[in-house]
RNA sequence: GGGCAAUUAGCUCAGUUGGUUAGAGCGUCUCGUUUACACCGAGAAGGUCGUAGGUUCGAAUCCUACAUUGCCCACCA
């Protein structure tokens, strides 16, 4: 009579059907009076993009917290949508075009951006099938797109309104610039990587000077030391004349702070245009700014015979042009940090550029307080320090982007800007007539806004923003951001910041930050190296609930784990162990509706046995501990006792008991308290093994089933059945040593306190039957075995029931315990210390004795 | 340069506010198909909790230093 193990394959897909056709998504359509809200904002996944693993952790967090609090009966709403990912996207369509031989540029920005919405169109479902296919339970009536047109409003009335209070502003600064996406880049979009390259020592007239970048030696204005270096404070203030590659040059010598005298010679060279560093200096000291470097990565015009060269050609031609001079006087190896482009990984050059930037410090100082008063909770904690530290050191930020595929920045600019000094205007809609010159033509700004602008403003926007939606006044402030570490930065503090300046609300009360899913080598997995798992194919071979599980337990809030093939392996057999009970039980059910064999020692069926109370008060345990988990956002915890429940406990021990002593009742009130608790995290089999004994009516779905509710704390059949448990697996245990096959029955002699020999007396039927034993004649019979305990003598087992508690180490512990007791009775006493401490003391003295009293007790019980 | 994390069984990792004998999965060894499940059951072996100090009646847990590894931030040209 075996049965099919548990097939996910046809399973899933039908099932997450029904839930979607229901409606219950949707928590409108929810059933009964539901007055809490909950909700939560997905982080939009790339709209090309493919589903990785990191989606599958978040999105296994987000539904378990949201199943959880629909069952709870509150009105459940996880929000999802798409992001346009600006640079993202447009790289890979420009990579796509490529391939068939057309550039961006020749089809010019309007024919490639009709290529980027087909490519949308085509392929934007792709993204949300892969999250319907996790179990995902989001309310897709809700979904939306960064790019939407109502979103795309939203972008644009932020936009205007920071712009009218002047906290966005444009201005010619020093930015990063991409020369392969031919844009400016925020300072998180560039990554510095540390690459072997070269110190080279030259001559700048009296001075040796060290640098890493010859090239930029032509945008030099001047020459820096620090202000105490005594070497050369003879120099500081004065202008040098000296010999170069090309010819003269004479520069003035500042004196900065930021020049370390340690590093190289401690004299720097000053090349404001195209190191940030320098561009300080610049400002503080007044320098010339000359950009030899431009947005080709060539050199330009005033590079004078390098015009034209590419930077790497600059370098080698300078280098070999000072060395023909002399000037070059020794070359070290040298790692040095070198900024990339986060999306390209193309070298990144600093130079001046006139962009559009957003004032932070204004924005930063709400946000620092929200966190500091906890008002929003990260999760783990420790990431409030990072957090600070960002904030508390933010800089401006350059929000706009030279590329096609995003959102156009809202300005715009009157013809006779140049002529009249027209002043630019934000505005959705062409603006009328210029307030200047009363010009009625208009250019809109080419620029499009950084990608995570319109994120920032994800939870509102979503729930209707700008408009005060009845959505936006229940579910905003969502409850919980799920989220990896890798975007705190990017988009948490930016949510938070937006959303008060906007909606006056903290975005969200919890951040929960996942760790990252490593490969089995302990590496980030990454899309550009091909790391990234695609997580289908691993949940069509082992189910998509194993997936899930292999993502929660056993891992940590802000932890990096990694995942292997094994680990989901086991949770599918767990998932199979479920689906096994279920079989058992429904063949209990109908093994029931005949009369009960009674077997093993009289104990009918129709009365509730120690099993029976054991397994009601672990199940009533089971409740309170997933519960107070879950709501404490320790989801592991949770996931790991159910876990151990259905496996060693209800499995292990119960479905072996019923086949000795029946009680279905029991067992399917603990089976299906179960399939409840545990469906937040594993829906798919939960749900189906609940459809088998309760139909396809939506109204009888488990999704929407009242969670449990624990009835007793009581723990006193769980204390006696543990000894039962125990002793059952010492028997086991000897049988092991002594070689005896589990198919003969053992007679066994108790020795114990009269309490444990009537415990036994009482269960005899349990025990006997689960440890193979029986007991001869009566227990009395114990006084013939007087010696040997655990011995046997022909044919007969002594099993000496020792109480285990009774072990040296407790007794130990408790006598030092003890001893701490008296010695706070005699501190309480004392009449001086009762007289004199100041109150909160003595009850703090108090409560310590108690809690010690109390930990006594429970050492010794 | 600043900061964070990790270090627990052969491997991958849990370990709530300090408290009985530090847990799980995988792997290993022995036994086993007794009417849910071999994606199984029973039993076992395996740990000076990175090192050294400290606090405490009691430390994997709190404090200090150190070591190793990984990561984040930062303007050493």
């Amino acid at each position: 009579m075996a049965s099919e193990a548990y097939n996910p394959l046809g399973v899933e897909q039908p099932i997450y059907k029904r839930w979607e056709a229901s409606g219950y998504f949707n928590p409108d359509n929810l059933p009964g009076k539901r007055t809490n809200a909950f909700s939560i904002a997905m982080p939009p996944p790339n709209v090309t993009g493919e589903l990785h693993l990191g989606h599958a952790v978040g999105v296994s967090v987000q539904d378990i917290l949201t199943r959880f609090h629909r069952m709870l009966g509150e009105k459940a709403l996880w929000v999802p949508g798409t992001d346009h990912a600006g640079i993202a996207t447009q790289i890979m369509v420009e990579r796509l075009l490529q391939k068939e031989g057309i550039s961006r540029h020749e089809i010019g920005r309007e024919t490639f951006l009709k290529h980027v919405w087909a490519w949308k169109q085509k392929h934007g479902d792709r993204i949300t099938d892969q999250v319907r296919a996790l179990g995902a339970s989001c309310d897709w009536s809700r979904e939306h797109f960064t790019m939407d047109p109502a979103l795309t409003l939203a972008v644009q009335k932020a936009f205007i309104q920071l712009f009218d209070e002047g906290l966005i502003y444009r201005g010619e600064r020093l930015i990063h610039w991409c020369s392969r996406c031919q844009t400016a880049l925020s300072d998180l979009e560039v990554k510095h990587v540390q690459e072997a390259g070269h110190l080279y020592y030259l001559t700048y007239g009296p001075f040796t000077v060290a640098t890493t970048r010859p090239e930029t030696k032509v945008g030099d204005t001047a020459l820096a030391v620090h202000p105490t270096d005594k070497r050369y404070a003879k120099y500081i203030g004065k202008k040098i004349t000296f010999a170069t590659e090309t010819g003269e040059l004479t520069l003035p010598v500042v004196a900065d702070k930021l020049v370390d005298p340690k590093f190289g010679t401690g004299v720097v060279k000053v090349t404001p245009a195209h190191d940030p560093a320098d561009w300080e200096m610049g400002e503080r000291h007044h320098l010339e700014i000359k950009q030899v470097i431009g947005e080709d990565n060539r050199m330009t015009k005033l590079a004078g015979k390098y015009a034209g060269m590419l930077v790497t050609e600059a370098r080698d031609s300078i280098v070999a042009d000072l060395q023909a001079k002399g000037l070059l006087v020794k070359t070290e190896p040298h790692t040095a940090n070198v900024p990339h482009c986060e999306r390209c990984n193309s070298v990144v050059q600093p130079l001046l550029s006139k962009q559009w930037f957003m004032s932070m410090q204004p924005l930063a100082k709400p946000a620092i307080t929200a966190v500091k008063s906890g008002k929003i909770q990260l999760i783990p904690k420790r990431f409030d320090k990072v957090y600070f530290h960002w904030m508390h050191n933010i800089r401006d930020w350059c929000i706009s982007r030279q590329l096609w595929w995003g959102h156009q920045i809202p300005v715009w600019y009157c013809r006779n800007e140049m002529d009249k000094d027209c002043k630019p205007v934000a505005s959705v809609t062409e603006p009328k007539k210029c307030a200047t010159c009363k010009g009625v033509h208009f250019v809109q700004d080419q620029d499009t806004l950084d990608t995570w602008f319109s994120s920032g403003l994800w939870t509102f926007s979503t729930l209707g923003w700008p408009k005060n939606t009845k959505d936006l006044q229940t579910f905003h402030p969502t409850n919980v951001m799920e989220t990896g570490w890798d975007i705190l930065f990017f988009w948490v503090a930016r949510m938070i910041m937006l959303s008060l300046k906007f909606t006056k609300q903290v975005p969200f009360k919890t951040v929960y930050i996942h760790g990252l899913v490593l490969d089995k080598h302990g590496k980030k997995m990454s899309k550009s190296k091909g790391t990234g798992i695609d997580p289908l194919p691993m949940a069509e071979k082992y189910g998509t609930d194993a997936i899930r599980l292999s993502l929660i337990l056993g891992t940590t809030p802000g932890q990096d784990f990694r995942l292997s093939e094994e680990k989901i392996a086991g949770y599918r057999n767990f998932i199979n162990k479920l689906w096994n009970i279920g079989n058992f039980v429904e063949r209990q059910e109908s093994l029931q509706r005949t009369p009960p064999p009674v077997r093993g020692g009289g104990q009918g069926g129709s009365r509730i046995s120690l099993a029976d109370k054991w397994i009601r008060e672990r199940t009533n345990w089971l409740i309170t501990e997933v519960t107070k988990n879950l709501q404490r956002n320790k989801l592991s915890e949770a996931g790991q006792a159910l876990y151990d429940f259905v496996w060693h406990e209800l499995a292990d021990w119960y479905v072996e008991i019923q086949k000795i002593q029946p009680n279905t009742v029991l067992l399917i009130e603990a089976y299906e308290t179960v399939l409840k608790l545990l469906h937040p995290f594993a829906p798919f089999v939960t749900e189906a093994l609940w459809e088998k004994r309760h139909g396809k009516a939506n109204e009888d779905m488990l999704m929407i089933q009242a969670w449990p509710k624990a009835k007793t704390q009581k723990t006193i059949a769980t204390k006696e059945f543990q000894i039962i448990q125990d002793a059952v697996t010492q028997m086991r245990n000897i049988r092991a040593i002594k070689k005896i096959p589990p198919h003969i029955i053992e007679p066994v002699v108790l020795k114990g306190s009269m309490k444990i020999k009537s415990l036994f007396v009482q269960h005899a039927g349990t025990f006997q039957a689960l440890a193979r034993v029986i007991f001869p004649e009566k227990i009395e019979a114990e006084r013939q075995t007087s010696s040997k305990p655990d011995g046997h003598i022909s044919g007969v087992n002594f099993f000496f029931l020792a109480v285990k508690r009774d072990t040296a180490e407790v007794q130990k512990g408790a006598a030092s315990l003890q001893q701490y007791i008296q010695a706070l009775e005699r501190k309480l006493a004392n009449q001086a210390f009762a007289k004199n401490a100041p109150t909160s003391v003595v009850a703090g003295e108090q409560k310590k004795l108690d809690e010690a009293k109390a930990k006594l007790r429970q050492l010794t019980s």
